[in-house]
DNA sequence: ACAAAAGTGTTCTAAGTACACCCATGC
DNA sequence: GCATGGGTGTACTTAGAACACTTTTGT
């Protein structure tokens, strides 16, 4: 098994997980530690993305596939390839360098990052064999290698495809109020949007269904549920050619 | 410089260029071909995409930016990484078995691909060392590798991209007629735009201008001459997060 | 009864869409 | 003077933006 991984090439996973209590748009980082054998210094204390090498018999899908059911034991979530990274020198500072001493890697590493979109509540941690943890996306810790460059292109991408596809929804339970997709858009891009005009706009969607539930447990009025139709959605969806630049 | 090539990685190259006379979106091929040494038979015939092996020392950046510049001797050009391509069985098609038995190529390679948009009377294929020519994009030659998908790819994105960005313009002369950018986003959506709202709606933009010119040298009524300002597009230009999914 | 969040309507403005003819120029 | 492509205007519809109060429920 080990003997099949191609050492110059990796697949890094920035798995996104959305928090509809907290209303945190979260990144799930792994902790990266090292003492000293000798001093017991503290050589490397951060938190990286989960990763690996990619093996020589699977695709690039697979080995990210692979990444996120170790790491969460989930199967089946949204994922997109968003960039490569490659630059000769993305681990090369002192701190990777020690990290990297300790493991087979090629200083000359490519990844190709992908990034996942999954909810929060899905994820067990308690059962994880690494030292895995949610940050908000605005307050990551310190993190290793290019790692915090690639969390920041894959939040921009995701900025973007929110805004043309309707990937919101993999981030949300499947039965969810009006509520909470404005609280996750306001999260993702950072705006407040004007609640009536927002309802009348989601509503109004056909592949937007009301549910006849409303919310239970809650501690005020509860609100109606709702549910979104990937097949409505996909029936009635033809690229509109809207030119804005 | 050979010996620094990194042999399971690739960049490959895209090369849309627009021909303003012909209004024809085309990509730059080059020539693949292969005699058998004993029987004289024809192996291979046919054409792929520019791409070369990334050298040890560079970006992949890098990489696609010499790789057009070998090719058409052009720098400066737009261009964009879309995709990395990697299954495992990308390249083991018979045809590109007997080609890579010729040359330094490891059978599992990941190609990072790059698209670039530039005007096809920028390149001059007289002095090309390559057998380089350029075909229109709907009409496509025999292709090798995985390379028809890599096209494509780049084509579906490119559609995406214009849609959002002022990166047409890219593909036109400095000096164009609107009915120039008209027939240019037909051939590249493939749609029929109304011409008196497609003008109303350019002409408004701020940032096209135009200009104290007229077309010369053409044997009808010679139309007015607009340029695209990318400082006025820049200044005026935040993201203005419109929900449509 | 009160606190908290859910839910509701109208007016104005901007932008898209549909549609058919005249005009200026080079030859 | 005529063929060619350049250029123009209006009415309608749709969607976004701004804006503040009432209702329902659990406690």
């Amino acid at each position: 098994m080990e003997s099949e991984k191609i050492l110059n090439l990796s697949v890094d996973c920035v798995v996104f997980g959305y928090d509809t209590n907290t209303k945190s748009l979260n990144v799930l980082l792994i902790k990266r530690y090292l003492k000293s054998k000798f001093t017991s210094e503290v050589l490397v204390d951060d938190y990286v993305l989960t990763g690996y090498h990619v093996l020589k018999t699977e695709t690039l899908d697979d080995t990210a596939t692979r990444v996120l059911k170790e790491l969460t034991g989930l199967t089946d979530q949204y994922k997109k390839q968003f960039k490569a990274f490659g630059d000769p020198d993305r681990l090369t500072n002192p701190k990777d360098l020690v990290w990297i001493a300790n493991e087979a890697f090629n200083l000359r590493t490519i990844t190709i990052a992908y990034y996942f979109l999954l909810k929060t509540e899905d994820v067990n941690l308690e059962q994880n064999t690494f030292e895995a943890k949610w940050f908000p996306i605005n307050a990551l810790p310190d993190l290793g290698f290019d790692h915090e460059k690639i969390i920041l292109e894959a939040y921009e991408d995701l900025k973007e495809k929110c805004l043309s596809e309707p990937i919101i929804f993999k981030l949300l339970p499947d039965k969810f109020t009006i509520n909470e997709v404005q609280d996750l858009y306001q999260s993702i891009l950072g705006i407040d949007i004007d609640n009536r005009n927002f309802r009348r706009k989601l509503i109004n969607k056909k592949y937007i269904i009301a549910l006849d539930e409303k919310q239970i447990g809650v501690s005020k009025k509860p609100a109606q549920l709702y549910m979104f139709s990937m097949d409505i959605y996909n029936k009635m969806f033809s690229k509109n050619y809207l030119i804005s630049m």
